[in-house]
DNA sequence: TTTAAGGTTGTAATGAATACAAAAATAAAA
DNA sequence: TTTTATTTTTGTATTCATTACAACCTTAAA
C-alpha cells in the first residue's frame, strides 16, 4: 500500500468515514480528477477497476463524502449534480457550449469572503457559478 | 383588461414571447410570487384559476421565458429547479431548515459586479447562492 | 371556408437519485 | 475457532422532475 492510500485512509477516518475499499478508490478518483464529474461518470471509470461496483455505492459513498464535508455538491448544471473536493473555496465556470466545468482561481473567487451573516441570516456556504463561453471554445470558432 | 396585463402583453410582445392568456397568467403569477416557486408550485396554484392547464404547458411556458431572458432558472436546491423573475442582478440565499429562498438585496450582492471574462473564459452569467439559517428559523430555535 | 401555424393537452418516456431488502464482508463476542 | 452482531455492498424496484410526442384546439391568414 502507497501512502497516498495510506494518507486517504487517515484522511477519510479523521473525517468519520470508515475507510473502506470502494471509498479509497472513489477519493483517491476525486482527488485526481479535474473534471468535477457527475455520479454516472464517476461509476463508469471506477466500474473499469472495480467490474462489480454497483451505482448505489457511488451515490451512497458520494452522500457520505458530502455529509462529513470531504466533497461537495455543484448544481452548477440543470440535470445532474457534479461533484468535487472542496479547496480553497473556489469557484466554477460552465461552459454553455460545451459543458465543461473549469476551477476558478482563488485569488479571483468570489466564494472565499468571510461573511457570516446577512440580512439576518446565518451563512454556512457560499456558492458562485460563472457561465458563459470558454476559452477553449471561443478559439475552436475563430 | 387592467392596466397591469397589459403591460405584460407588452412586456412579452417586445421580448419575443407571443402572449396567450396562459403566457400571461404564468408571468403575473411569478411577478407576483416572493416566493421563487417550482414549477410544480406554479402549476398547482394556477390550477386554481385555469383549472384545465396542463403541466405541459407551465414547463413549456417557462421554458420560453428563460430562452428569452426574462425569467432565470435557479439551480440552488438539490432536487427542484425554482423560478425567478430576474430584477437588479440580487444574489439568493437558500434555507437547508425550511426550504425558503430569500431574496439578498443588490446592494449585498456579489453577482452585480461587472465582470467580463476570467482566465480567458467569456461570462455571460454570474449566480451567487448563500445557504444556511434563515433568520426565521434563528428565531424558533430560542 | 379552407389552410396553415402556433398553442395546449394528456400520456408516455427518460433519466437521475433514492428506497429497500438480500447477500457479503468485517468486527466483536463467546 | 465458532457464533453473533454490525457495516457495507449489491441489484432491483421505485420515485419524481422533466421532456418527448402526437392529437386536439384556437387563431389568423389566404
Ligand atoms: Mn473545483
Ligand atoms: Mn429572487
Ligand atoms: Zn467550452
Ligand atoms: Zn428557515
Amino acid at each position: 500500500m502507497n501512502t497516498k492510500i495510506k494518507n486517504i485512509k487517515m484522511y477519510l477516518e479523521s473525517n468519520n468515514v470508515n475507510p473502506t475499499y470502494h471509498r479509497i478508490v472513489i477519493f483517491q478518483y476525486m482527488e485526481n480528477s479535474t473534471r468535477h464529474p457527475t455520479a454516472e461518470q464517476i461509476y463508469t471509470d471506477i466500474k473499469k477497476e472495480i467490474p462489480t461496483i454497483s451505482k448505489t455505492t457511488v451515490y451512497n459513498t458520494l452522500n457520505s463524502f458530502v455529509k462529513n464535508g470531504i466533497a461537495e455538491k455543484l448544481n452548477i448544471a440543470d440535470s445532474e449534480v457534479h461533484y468535487d473536493i472542496p479547496d480553497n473555496g473556489h469557484d466554477h465556470f460552465l461552459c454553455i457550449n460545451c459543458g465543461k466545468i473549469y476551477d476558478i482561481k482563488p485569488e479571483y473567487s468570489k466564494s472565499n469572503i468571510e461573511i457570516k451573516s446577512i440580512q439576518g441570516h446565518k451563512i454556512t456556504q457560499l456558492h458562485c457559478y460563472y457561465k458563459g463561453i470558454c476559452k477553449s471554445c471561443r478559439n475552436d470558432k475563430k
